[in-house]
DNA sequence: AATAAAACCGAACAATATGTTTTGTAACAA
DNA sequence: TTGTTACAAAACATATTGTTCGGTTTTATT
Protein backbone atom coordinates (compact mmCIF):
# COMPACT_ATOMS: atom_id res chain seq x y z
CA UNK A 1 0.00 0.00 0.00
CA UNK A 2 1.56 3.35 -0.84
CA UNK A 3 2.72 5.05 2.29
CA UNK A 4 0.51 8.42 1.27
CA UNK A 5 -2.34 6.46 1.60
CA UNK A 6 -1.72 4.79 4.66
CA UNK A 7 -0.63 8.09 6.12
CA UNK A 8 -3.72 10.09 4.93
CA UNK A 9 -6.01 6.90 6.42
CA UNK A 10 -4.26 7.78 9.77
CA UNK A 11 -4.63 11.32 9.82
CA UNK A 12 -8.30 10.36 9.09
CA UNK A 13 -8.37 8.27 12.06
CA UNK A 14 -6.49 10.42 14.64
CA UNK A 15 -8.58 12.88 13.75
CA UNK A 16 -11.79 11.07 13.93
CA UNK A 17 -11.01 9.76 17.39
CA UNK A 18 -9.96 12.83 18.71
CA UNK A 19 -12.93 14.47 17.55
CA UNK A 20 -15.08 11.31 19.31
CA UNK A 21 -13.40 11.87 22.72
CA UNK A 22 -14.84 15.64 22.64
CA UNK A 23 -18.57 15.43 21.00
CA UNK A 24 -20.78 12.87 19.17
CA UNK A 25 -20.85 11.28 16.24
CA UNK A 26 -23.94 12.92 14.74
CA UNK A 27 -22.73 16.33 15.77
CA UNK A 28 -19.59 15.81 14.02
CA UNK A 29 -19.32 16.98 10.20
CA UNK A 30 -17.17 15.86 7.29
CA UNK A 31 -15.63 19.38 7.27
CA UNK A 32 -14.24 19.39 10.76
CA UNK A 33 -12.51 15.70 10.10
CA UNK A 34 -11.01 17.30 7.16
CA UNK A 35 -9.65 20.37 9.26
CA UNK A 36 -8.64 18.35 11.73
CA UNK A 37 -6.91 15.45 9.54
CA UNK A 38 -5.29 18.43 7.63
CA UNK A 39 -6.26 17.01 4.63
CA UNK A 40 -7.80 18.25 0.93
CA UNK A 41 -11.32 17.83 0.65
CA UNK A 42 -11.06 15.59 -2.60
CA UNK A 43 -9.08 13.01 -0.20
CA UNK A 44 -11.48 12.40 2.52
CA UNK A 45 -13.52 11.47 -0.09
CA UNK A 46 -11.08 9.33 -2.13
CA UNK A 47 -11.13 7.11 1.13
CA UNK A 48 -14.11 6.85 2.12
CA UNK A 49 -17.92 7.38 0.65
CA UNK A 50 -19.27 8.54 3.24
CA UNK A 51 -18.96 9.33 7.34
CA UNK A 52 -21.08 6.47 7.92
CA UNK A 53 -17.98 3.95 6.06
CA UNK A 54 -15.64 5.47 8.19
CA UNK A 55 -16.92 4.39 10.97
CA UNK A 56 -17.46 1.39 9.70
CA UNK A 57 -14.03 1.18 8.79
CA UNK A 58 -12.68 2.64 12.14
CA UNK A 59 -15.11 0.14 14.45
CA UNK A 60 -14.54 -2.79 12.15
CA UNK A 61 -10.80 -1.88 12.95
CA UNK A 62 -11.09 -1.23 16.75
CA UNK A 63 -12.81 -4.39 17.48
CA UNK A 64 -11.88 -6.61 14.73
CA UNK A 65 -8.77 -6.68 16.47
CA UNK A 66 -9.52 -7.23 20.57
CA UNK A 67 -11.91 -10.12 18.94
CA UNK A 68 -9.31 -11.41 16.39
CA UNK A 69 -6.39 -11.67 19.67
CA UNK A 70 -9.41 -13.35 21.65
CA UNK A 71 -10.26 -15.98 19.43
CA UNK A 72 -7.30 -18.40 19.04
CA UNK A 73 -7.37 -18.39 22.99
CA UNK A 74 -9.30 -21.35 25.06
CA UNK A 75 -12.89 -20.87 26.23
CA UNK A 76 -12.24 -22.20 29.47
CA UNK A 77 -14.65 -20.40 31.92
CA UNK A 78 -14.53 -20.25 35.90
CA UNK A 79 -15.12 -23.65 36.50
CA UNK A 80 -11.99 -25.08 35.08
CA UNK A 81 -9.56 -23.54 37.76
CA UNK A 82 -11.35 -23.77 40.95
CA UNK A 83 -13.62 -20.99 41.52
CA UNK A 84 -11.38 -18.35 39.95
CA UNK A 85 -12.11 -16.93 36.09
CA UNK A 86 -8.47 -17.22 35.63
CA UNK A 87 -8.38 -18.57 31.91
CA UNK A 88 -12.00 -17.10 30.59
CA UNK A 89 -11.96 -15.41 27.84
CA UNK A 90 -13.96 -12.95 29.12
CA UNK A 91 -11.47 -11.87 31.59
CA UNK A 92 -8.94 -11.49 28.75
CA UNK A 93 -11.50 -9.06 26.71
CA UNK A 94 -11.50 -6.87 29.99
CA UNK A 95 -7.82 -6.92 30.12
CA UNK A 96 -7.35 -6.03 27.10
CA UNK A 97 -9.61 -3.15 27.17
CA UNK A 98 -8.15 -1.87 29.95
CA UNK A 99 -5.08 -0.80 28.33
CA UNK A 100 -7.26 1.43 25.82
CA UNK A 101 -5.73 0.78 22.70
CA UNK A 102 -6.42 3.72 20.43
CA UNK A 103 -8.76 5.34 22.76
CA UNK A 104 -11.36 2.83 22.58
CA UNK A 105 -12.98 3.19 25.80
CA UNK A 106 -13.29 7.36 25.27
CA UNK A 107 -15.82 5.63 22.54
CA UNK A 108 -17.49 3.11 24.18
CA UNK A 109 -17.88 5.46 27.67
CA UNK A 110 -18.58 8.53 25.13
CA UNK A 111 -21.97 10.15 25.78
CA UNK A 112 -24.08 8.35 22.78
CA UNK A 113 -21.69 5.35 22.86
CA UNK A 114 -25.04 3.03 20.91
CA UNK A 115 -23.20 3.11 17.65
CA UNK A 116 -20.07 1.41 18.98
CA UNK A 117 -21.74 -0.85 21.20
CA UNK A 118 -23.92 -2.09 18.31
CA UNK A 119 -20.33 -3.16 16.27
CA UNK A 120 -18.81 -4.01 19.69
CA UNK A 121 -21.59 -6.60 20.26
CA UNK A 122 -21.63 -7.72 16.27
CA UNK A 123 -18.26 -8.43 16.13
CA UNK A 124 -18.49 -10.37 19.73
CA UNK A 125 -21.20 -12.46 18.55
CA UNK A 126 -18.86 -14.06 16.02
CA UNK A 127 -16.76 -15.19 19.11
CA UNK A 128 -19.38 -16.46 20.98
CA UNK A 129 -20.23 -18.19 18.07
CA UNK A 130 -17.07 -19.82 17.23
CA UNK A 131 -15.87 -20.60 21.22
CA UNK A 132 -19.45 -21.65 22.69
CA UNK A 133 -22.16 -22.20 20.50
CA UNK A 134 -19.91 -24.43 17.64
CA UNK A 135 -18.14 -26.52 20.75
CA UNK A 136 -21.51 -27.18 22.44
CA UNK A 137 -20.59 -25.01 25.41
CA UNK A 138 -23.98 -24.03 26.23
CA UNK A 139 -26.16 -25.83 28.34
CA UNK A 140 -29.32 -27.42 26.80
CA UNK A 141 -32.35 -25.70 28.16
CA UNK A 142 -34.72 -25.44 25.27
CA UNK A 143 -33.34 -21.83 23.94
CA UNK A 144 -32.97 -21.23 20.59
CA UNK A 145 -28.94 -20.96 20.39
CA UNK A 146 -28.98 -17.57 18.22
CA UNK A 147 -31.15 -16.16 21.39
CA UNK A 148 -28.70 -17.50 23.08
CA UNK A 149 -25.54 -16.00 21.29
CA UNK A 150 -27.62 -13.04 21.63
CA UNK A 151 -27.90 -12.59 25.21
CA UNK A 152 -24.40 -13.29 25.45
CA UNK A 153 -23.11 -10.71 23.74
CA UNK A 154 -25.49 -7.93 24.21
CA UNK A 155 -25.10 -9.07 28.31
CA UNK A 156 -21.15 -8.55 28.07
CA UNK A 157 -21.75 -5.25 26.16
CA UNK A 158 -23.61 -4.17 28.80
CA UNK A 159 -21.25 -5.32 31.50
CA UNK A 160 -18.44 -3.47 29.86
CA UNK A 161 -20.81 -0.35 29.32
CA UNK A 162 -21.93 -0.61 33.11
CA UNK A 163 -18.11 -0.85 34.70
CA UNK A 164 -16.85 2.50 31.89
CA UNK A 165 -20.03 4.04 33.28
CA UNK A 166 -19.05 3.97 37.12
CA UNK A 167 -14.65 4.74 35.88
CA UNK A 168 -13.76 1.48 35.97
CA UNK A 169 -13.80 1.06 39.88
CA UNK A 170 -13.96 -2.96 39.69
CA UNK A 171 -11.74 -4.94 38.34
CA UNK A 172 -11.68 -7.08 35.19
CA UNK A 173 -11.43 -9.83 37.45
CA UNK A 174 -14.57 -8.92 39.73
CA UNK A 175 -16.03 -7.92 36.47
CA UNK A 176 -15.52 -11.29 34.90
CA UNK A 177 -17.11 -12.36 38.00
CA UNK A 178 -20.30 -10.39 38.10
CA UNK A 179 -21.15 -11.14 34.49
CA UNK A 180 -20.16 -15.19 35.23
CA UNK A 181 -22.78 -14.76 37.40
CA UNK A 182 -25.80 -13.86 35.31
CA UNK A 183 -24.29 -16.97 32.59
CA UNK A 184 -24.42 -19.33 35.02
CA UNK A 185 -27.38 -20.82 33.49
CA UNK A 186 -26.59 -20.58 30.30
CA UNK A 187 -22.73 -21.57 29.91
CA UNK A 188 -21.45 -24.43 31.39
CA UNK A 189 -19.77 -27.87 29.98
CA UNK B 1 -54.93 22.78 24.95
CA UNK B 2 -56.20 24.70 21.85
CA UNK B 3 -57.31 22.87 18.87
CA UNK B 4 -54.91 23.69 16.57
CA UNK B 5 -51.98 22.76 18.67
CA UNK B 6 -53.09 19.34 19.46
CA UNK B 7 -54.10 18.60 15.75
CA UNK B 8 -50.61 20.28 14.44
CA UNK B 9 -48.52 18.34 17.31
CA UNK B 10 -50.36 15.27 16.20
CA UNK B 11 -49.85 15.68 12.34
CA UNK B 12 -46.22 16.00 13.47
CA UNK B 13 -46.35 12.58 15.43
CA UNK B 14 -47.79 10.89 12.48
CA UNK B 15 -45.70 12.68 9.36
CA UNK B 16 -42.63 11.23 11.93
CA UNK B 17 -43.74 7.69 12.34
CA UNK B 18 -44.55 7.45 8.77
CA UNK B 19 -41.76 8.21 7.90
CA UNK B 20 -40.04 6.33 10.66
CA UNK B 21 -41.26 3.45 9.08
CA UNK B 22 -39.44 3.59 5.58
CA UNK B 23 -36.12 4.92 6.52
CA UNK B 24 -33.83 5.35 9.44
CA UNK B 25 -34.13 8.77 11.67
CA UNK B 26 -30.97 9.98 10.87
CA UNK B 27 -31.88 9.88 6.85
CA UNK B 28 -34.95 11.76 7.74
CA UNK B 29 -35.13 15.48 7.27
CA UNK B 30 -37.10 18.33 9.27
CA UNK B 31 -37.68 19.41 5.36
CA UNK B 32 -39.41 16.24 5.23
CA UNK B 33 -41.45 15.81 8.18
CA UNK B 34 -43.01 19.53 7.50
CA UNK B 35 -43.72 18.10 4.11
CA UNK B 36 -45.41 15.06 5.22
CA UNK B 37 -47.40 16.62 8.00
CA UNK B 38 -48.36 19.46 5.80
CA UNK B 39 -47.81 22.47 7.91
CA UNK B 40 -45.17 25.32 7.76
CA UNK B 41 -42.07 26.14 8.79
CA UNK B 42 -42.28 28.35 11.34
CA UNK B 43 -44.98 25.93 12.67
CA UNK B 44 -43.02 22.94 13.17
CA UNK B 45 -40.21 24.84 14.81
CA UNK B 46 -42.91 26.86 17.87
CA UNK B 47 -43.71 23.19 18.38
CA UNK B 48 -39.98 21.60 18.93
CA UNK B 49 -36.60 23.18 19.25
CA UNK B 50 -34.85 20.49 16.73
CA UNK B 51 -35.85 16.99 15.36
CA UNK B 52 -33.68 15.47 18.52
CA UNK B 53 -36.49 16.53 21.00
CA UNK B 54 -39.52 15.52 18.74
CA UNK B 55 -38.17 12.18 18.84
CA UNK B 56 -37.86 12.55 22.67
CA UNK B 57 -41.36 13.69 22.80
CA UNK B 58 -42.36 10.99 20.97
CA UNK B 59 -40.57 8.24 23.06
CA UNK B 60 -42.08 9.45 26.02
CA UNK B 61 -45.40 9.26 24.83
CA UNK B 62 -45.06 6.15 23.18
CA UNK B 63 -42.90 4.18 25.97
CA UNK B 64 -44.61 6.25 28.72
CA UNK B 65 -48.08 5.03 28.21
CA UNK B 66 -46.94 1.56 28.22
CA UNK B 67 -44.58 1.91 31.09
CA UNK B 68 -47.11 3.44 33.16
CA UNK B 69 -49.80 0.57 31.90
CA UNK B 70 -47.87 -1.82 33.67
CA UNK B 71 -46.43 -0.01 36.70
CA UNK B 72 -49.78 -1.11 38.72
CA UNK B 73 -49.84 -4.55 37.94
CA UNK B 74 -48.49 -6.85 40.45
CA UNK B 75 -44.90 -8.33 40.37
CA UNK B 76 -45.65 -11.72 40.21
CA UNK B 77 -43.80 -13.78 37.96
CA UNK B 78 -44.08 -17.63 37.02
CA UNK B 79 -43.67 -19.45 40.25
CA UNK B 80 -47.07 -18.36 41.67
CA UNK B 81 -48.86 -20.01 39.03
CA UNK B 82 -47.53 -23.16 39.33
CA UNK B 83 -45.02 -23.43 36.42
CA UNK B 84 -47.21 -20.76 33.93
CA UNK B 85 -45.83 -16.90 33.41
CA UNK B 86 -49.59 -16.20 33.75
CA UNK B 87 -49.43 -13.10 35.76
CA UNK B 88 -45.61 -11.58 34.97
CA UNK B 89 -45.69 -7.95 34.06
CA UNK B 90 -43.22 -9.34 31.15
CA UNK B 91 -45.90 -10.96 29.70
CA UNK B 92 -48.31 -7.72 29.83
CA UNK B 93 -45.23 -5.45 28.34
CA UNK B 94 -45.16 -8.13 25.34
CA UNK B 95 -49.00 -8.53 24.80
CA UNK B 96 -49.33 -4.69 25.02
CA UNK B 97 -46.75 -4.40 22.62
CA UNK B 98 -48.27 -6.78 20.30
CA UNK B 99 -51.06 -4.14 19.70
CA UNK B 100 -48.73 -2.69 17.61
CA UNK B 101 -50.20 0.73 19.07
CA UNK B 102 -49.10 3.34 16.79
CA UNK B 103 -47.21 1.59 15.02
CA UNK B 104 -44.87 1.02 17.63
CA UNK B 105 -43.26 -2.23 16.83
CA UNK B 106 -42.13 -0.68 13.39
CA UNK B 107 -40.27 1.27 15.24
CA UNK B 108 -38.60 -0.85 17.38
CA UNK B 109 -38.03 -3.49 14.36
CA UNK B 110 -36.79 -0.65 11.98
CA UNK B 111 -33.10 -0.86 10.84
CA UNK B 112 -31.51 1.35 12.96
CA UNK B 113 -33.43 0.96 15.84
CA UNK B 114 -30.42 1.63 18.89
CA UNK B 115 -32.45 4.61 19.65
CA UNK B 116 -35.86 3.56 20.33
CA UNK B 117 -34.42 0.96 21.78
CA UNK B 118 -32.68 2.84 24.47
CA UNK B 119 -35.44 4.90 25.17
CA UNK B 120 -37.09 1.86 25.72
CA UNK B 121 -35.28 0.48 27.92
CA UNK B 122 -34.42 3.59 29.81
CA UNK B 123 -38.34 3.57 30.68
CA UNK B 124 -38.11 0.51 31.54
CA UNK B 125 -35.49 0.70 34.08
CA UNK B 126 -38.44 2.58 36.27
CA UNK B 127 -40.77 -0.23 36.41
CA UNK B 128 -37.68 -2.68 37.01
CA UNK B 129 -36.91 -0.75 40.03
CA UNK B 130 -40.36 0.04 41.72
CA UNK B 131 -41.84 -3.81 40.83
CA UNK B 132 -38.94 -5.46 41.78
CA UNK B 133 -35.96 -3.85 43.06
CA UNK B 134 -38.02 -1.63 45.82
CA UNK B 135 -39.57 -4.80 46.73
CA UNK B 136 -36.56 -7.06 47.38
CA UNK B 137 -37.56 -9.32 44.70
CA UNK B 138 -33.97 -9.53 43.12
CA UNK B 139 -32.09 -12.52 44.70
CA UNK B 140 -29.04 -11.82 47.19
CA UNK B 141 -25.96 -12.79 45.13
CA UNK B 142 -23.49 -9.99 45.83
CA UNK B 143 -24.09 -8.20 42.58
CA UNK B 144 -24.70 -4.35 42.32
CA UNK B 145 -28.38 -3.60 42.52
CA UNK B 146 -28.50 -1.08 39.76
CA UNK B 147 -26.21 -3.64 37.29
CA UNK B 148 -28.83 -5.93 38.20
CA UNK B 149 -31.43 -3.45 37.19
CA UNK B 150 -29.78 -2.62 34.12
CA UNK B 151 -29.36 -6.25 33.15
CA UNK B 152 -33.21 -7.02 33.33
CA UNK B 153 -33.73 -4.18 31.22
CA UNK B 154 -31.25 -4.62 28.92
CA UNK B 155 -31.99 -8.27 28.70
CA UNK B 156 -36.00 -7.63 28.04
CA UNK B 157 -35.27 -5.04 25.73
CA UNK B 158 -33.20 -7.88 23.52
CA UNK B 159 -35.49 -10.25 24.11
CA UNK B 160 -38.17 -8.29 22.35
CA UNK B 161 -35.56 -7.24 19.71
CA UNK B 162 -35.08 -10.63 19.05
CA UNK B 163 -38.38 -11.82 18.64
CA UNK B 164 -39.12 -9.14 16.52
CA UNK B 165 -36.30 -9.29 13.87
CA UNK B 166 -38.18 -13.25 13.56
CA UNK B 167 -41.07 -11.36 12.39
CA UNK B 168 -42.61 -12.32 16.34
CA UNK B 169 -43.06 -15.94 15.49
CA UNK B 170 -43.06 -17.13 19.17
CA UNK B 171 -46.46 -16.15 21.35
CA UNK B 172 -45.83 -13.52 24.60
CA UNK B 173 -45.80 -16.90 26.40
CA UNK B 174 -43.26 -18.74 24.80
CA UNK B 175 -41.09 -15.39 25.13
CA UNK B 176 -41.88 -14.92 28.55
CA UNK B 177 -40.79 -18.36 29.53
CA UNK B 178 -37.53 -17.71 27.26
CA UNK B 179 -36.88 -14.49 28.76
CA UNK B 180 -37.57 -15.60 32.49
CA UNK B 181 -35.20 -18.44 32.11
CA UNK B 182 -32.41 -16.07 31.17
CA UNK B 183 -33.28 -14.08 34.65
CA UNK B 184 -33.49 -17.31 36.51
CA UNK B 185 -30.56 -16.80 38.63
CA UNK B 186 -31.40 -13.16 39.20
CA UNK B 187 -35.17 -12.96 40.19
CA UNK B 188 -36.79 -14.89 42.37
CA UNK B 189 -39.29 -14.49 45.95
C1' DA C 1 18.11 9.15 -13.10
C1' DA C 2 14.00 9.30 -15.90
C1' DT C 3 9.25 8.24 -16.38
C1' DA C 4 4.60 6.94 -15.82
C1' DA C 5 1.11 6.32 -12.38
C1' DA C 6 -0.85 7.48 -8.26
C1' DA C 7 -2.32 10.36 -4.62
C1' DC C 8 -2.90 14.73 -3.27
C1' DC C 9 -4.41 19.82 -3.14
C1' DG C 10 -7.34 23.97 -3.74
C1' DA C 11 -10.94 26.15 -5.54
C1' DA C 12 -15.27 26.25 -7.16
C1' DC C 13 -19.93 24.33 -7.88
C1' DA C 14 -25.00 23.12 -7.28
C1' DA C 15 -28.05 21.25 -4.23
C1' DT C 16 -29.96 20.84 0.06
C1' DA C 17 -30.83 21.61 5.08
C1' DT C 18 -31.04 24.53 9.05
C1' DG C 19 -32.99 27.94 12.01
C1' DT C 20 -34.73 32.74 12.13
C1' DT C 21 -37.33 36.80 10.85
C1' DT C 22 -41.19 39.33 9.04
C1' DT C 23 -45.74 40.24 7.70
C1' DG C 24 -50.29 38.88 7.29
C1' DT C 25 -54.37 35.74 8.11
C1' DA C 26 -57.43 32.65 10.43
C1' DA C 27 -59.03 30.33 14.47
C1' DC C 28 -59.76 30.28 19.16
C1' DA C 29 -61.50 31.50 24.08
C1' DA C 30 -63.48 34.94 26.92
C1' DT D 1 -67.25 40.95 19.89
C1' DT D 2 -62.55 41.38 21.07
C1' DG D 3 -58.08 40.38 22.28
C1' DT D 4 -55.00 36.57 22.00
C1' DT D 5 -52.82 32.84 19.93
C1' DA D 6 -51.57 29.65 16.28
C1' DC D 7 -50.54 29.26 11.76
C1' DA D 8 -48.84 30.30 6.79
C1' DA D 9 -45.78 32.07 3.24
C1' DA D 10 -41.72 33.89 1.86
C1' DA D 11 -37.32 35.38 2.36
C1' DC D 12 -32.92 35.20 4.64
C1' DA D 13 -27.99 33.98 6.11
C1' DT D 14 -25.36 30.12 7.06
C1' DA D 15 -23.57 25.53 6.70
C1' DT D 16 -22.90 21.02 4.80
C1' DT D 17 -22.61 17.71 1.23
C1' DG D 18 -20.63 15.42 -2.65
C1' DT D 19 -18.62 16.34 -7.13
C1' DT D 20 -15.65 18.33 -10.77
C1' DC D 21 -11.69 20.50 -12.61
C1' DG D 22 -6.86 21.63 -13.37
C1' DG D 23 -2.49 21.40 -11.46
C1' DT D 24 1.28 19.64 -8.18
C1' DT D 25 3.90 16.33 -5.53
C1' DT D 26 5.09 11.82 -4.19
C1' DT D 27 5.77 7.12 -5.26
C1' DA D 28 7.18 2.84 -7.57
C1' DT D 29 9.40 1.08 -11.68
C1' DT D 30 12.55 0.72 -15.31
Amino acid sequence: MDRRQKKTREAIFAAFTSLLAEKSYHQISVQEIIDAADIGRTTFYAHFETKDYLLKDLCEELFGHIIDTAMGLPSGHYHCTCGSAEDSVFLHLLRHLQENDRNILELLSSENNELFLSYFKSNLKKLIVSQYAEKGMLKENGLPEDYLVNHISATFVETVSWWLSRNRKESPEEMTEYFLTLMHPIIGE
